[in-house]
DNA sequence: CCCCCCCC
């Protein structure tokens, strides 16, 4: 944009715009600055083409930084230049005065070059024949065409491609809402050039001339049995008189109260993101590649549940500062108990400008951090989905675990008492994934009878017998590989040449063993061998002893015991 | 005219 007047009255200026497809030289253009000044982010003006022109203030800006000199901001409505009429008066601004509304600043996206709505706009098909008269979205139909919405975008996607066997193309799509419901948008192929960057998330505009048709339900979660396309004639201005359209509305259930919900349920939820995973990759079934991080959020209710977000928006999200998260529109799934999956229908929000949000930061801030959490999302459940508890060892025999069909589970703190160190180490079979004992042939050949062959070598293996206690009782329990390998602090290998070369540091490793307390967590199955059950108790994984999280749980089952 | 919502 280069200034070519600057008299009194308006300046001027030569505008030259490319959105890199397109470019438009327009004569001349009467430019009213509005009184705010450099903190109003967009203008919305007119030019001798007859093409409404959006302009970010850092173009100004930058014209200005390059020499053109934007002269002192003048009111809108004053200094009517060469070009007769103000422009704001033909225009549908009309019906959204700026002077009446003065526009904040607002944090918009800086780059509406991208995709101005310049040479092909709809404005130059049909000039200002635009109806100011806004209907309510739920009048809308098929069967009427002249209408004008008023709505604010609340969901708008990002631009997608598709290549089918009828086509291809790219699409995004948006949905607006005002007071009397809300519709589903889409733009296709040249539509999304012209309208993607115009339409704004939050933002409020005049809509008409698109075609109506009717929703198929299974895609949409709106409330409306229609759905607009955009197409060439498809008009859509911004309007800034956002008075009574309604702005994003959500109806958060309280994480505690996830449990009661139906799973798949469409919820909105609002949480402190207490912890949140490395964004990582995954494939799906269909062997596509997919980013996805998930996210701890807890609410005043105390409760935790875990959400994932997918794609980009895992990909971008930064829990680092423990932000207030809410999540419009995410599903309920049964995973771990109950979890949260966002949908691309999903708004998400990270410190909303909202009351709950500012609630929600004092109370964590508070005292929200330092509450001892449960999730209603059971993290790593070992076993076939059954839920880990925390048992006594007394209550494996009490409450006769293991003896059903399945497998039971369950989590204890325990202590070593003893651990065999007579065959806890086996020679296996050195391929890999088969673990099965070889026979040694004692011609330095070891046979595996499970892959039917005979290998030079070995690999050790730990199939370690320990006695575990806590205070009501005690149970003999089996680790394999693994858990062994933890609660011994060295690798089978390691294990399997200390004891052929020096027999007293293994023995020590046993030693040390000796009356440390973990946290086990177990499978109790019955099993039969040679006619004869017995319950065994196989152990599946090892961690370190958390006092002060163990403590909490002691105290907490007092208060129950208490009351 | 899309319509993908996934993973443990």
């Amino acid at each position: 944009m280069r200034q070519v007047s600057s008299a009194s009255g308006p300046p001027r200026f030569r505008l030259m715009m490319s959105d890199g497809r397109h470019s438009l030289s327009c004569k001349y253009l009467a430019l009213t600055v509005i009184p705010f000044g450099l903190t109003v982010t967009f203008f919305h003006f007119l030019c001798s083409r007859r093409v409404v022109i959006v302009v970010d203030m850092d173009i100004l800006q930058s014209a200005e930084e390059a020499g053109g000199k934007i002269g002192n901001p003048t009111p809108y409505n004053t200094g009517v230049s060469p070009m007769k009429a103000s422009p704001m008066k033909v225009s549908p601004m009309k019906a959204s005065p700026m002077k009446a509304s003065p526009m904040k600043a607002s944090p918009m996206k800086a780059s509406p070059m991208k995709a101005s709505p310049m040479k092909a706009s709809p404005m130059k098909a049909s000039p200002m024949k635009f109806s100011t008269k806004a209907i309510p979205i739920a009048n809308l139909n098929p069967y009427q065409s002249k209408w004008t919405v008023r709505a604010r975008v609340t969901n708008k996607s990002n631009i997608r491609t598709w290549s089918n066997s009828k086509g291809e193309g790219k699409l995004f799509s948006f949905e607006i809402v005002d007071e009397s419901g809300e519709i589903k948008i889409t733009a296709f192929n040249k539509e999304v050039d012209k309208f993607f960057s115009l339409v704004e998330q939050g933002k409020v505009y005049y809509i008409s001339k698109a075609t109506l048709k009717v929703a198929n339900k299974q895609y949409t979660t709106l409330k409306n049995d229609y759905e607009m396309t955009l197409h060439a004639n498809s008009s859509i201005v911004p309007c800034n008189d956002s008075e009574g359209i309604p702005t994003v509305h959500c109806d958060f259930v309280p994480i505690a109260e996830l449990e009661n919900r139906d799973k798949d349920a469409i919820i909105d939820v609002i949480g402190v993101c207490k912890s949140a995973e490395d964004v990582s990759r995954i494939t799906t079934k269909t062997s596509r590649e997919v980013s996805k991080r998930a996210l701890n959020l807890i609410d005043t209710t105390g409760k935790v549940v875990t959400v994932t977000l997918w794609g980009e928006e895992a990909e971008k999200f930064d829990g680092s500062r423990q932000p207030v998260v809410a999540i419009k529109g995410a599903r309920l799934s049964d995973f771990g108990g109950r979890s949260l999956s966002a949908l691309f229908s999903s708004t998400i929000m990270v410190n909303p400008d909202i009351p709950e949000a500012f609630r929600l930061r004092a109370w964590y801030d508070q005292e929200g951090y330092a509450l001892h959490t449960q999730s209603l999302t059971e993290t790593r459940s070992v076993g076939a989905g059954g839920t880990m508890s925390w048992k006594t060892l007394s209550d494996v025999k009490s409450e006769h675990m293991g003896q059903g069909e399945k497998a039971d589970y369950f989590s204890c703190v325990a202590t070593v008492l003893y651990a065999r160190k007579e065959n806890c180490l086996y020679q296996a079979c050195p391929s890999a994934d088969c673990n099965k004992k070889v026979i040694d042939q004692h011609n330095g050949l070891y046979r595996c009878e499970k892959c039917n062959r005979e290998f030079p070598n070995f690999k050790y293996r730990l199939l370690l017998s320990a006695n575990l206690a806590d205070f009501g009782d005690n149970q003999w329990v089996t680790c394999f590989q693994e858990t062994a390998e933890v609660l011994l602090g060295h690798s089978a290998e390691t294990l399997g040449l200390l004891r052929d070369t020096n027999e007293a540091a293994f023995d020590e490793v046993f030693q040390r063993l000796n009356f440390t307390t973990h946290v086990f967590k177990n499978r109790v199955k019955l099993e039969t061998y040679n006619d004869e059950s017995r319950v065994k108790v196989t152990v599946m994984d090892v961690q370190p002893l958390d006092h002060r999280e163990y403590s909490r749980r002691l105290l907490s089952n007092i208060h129950k015991l208490a009351s």
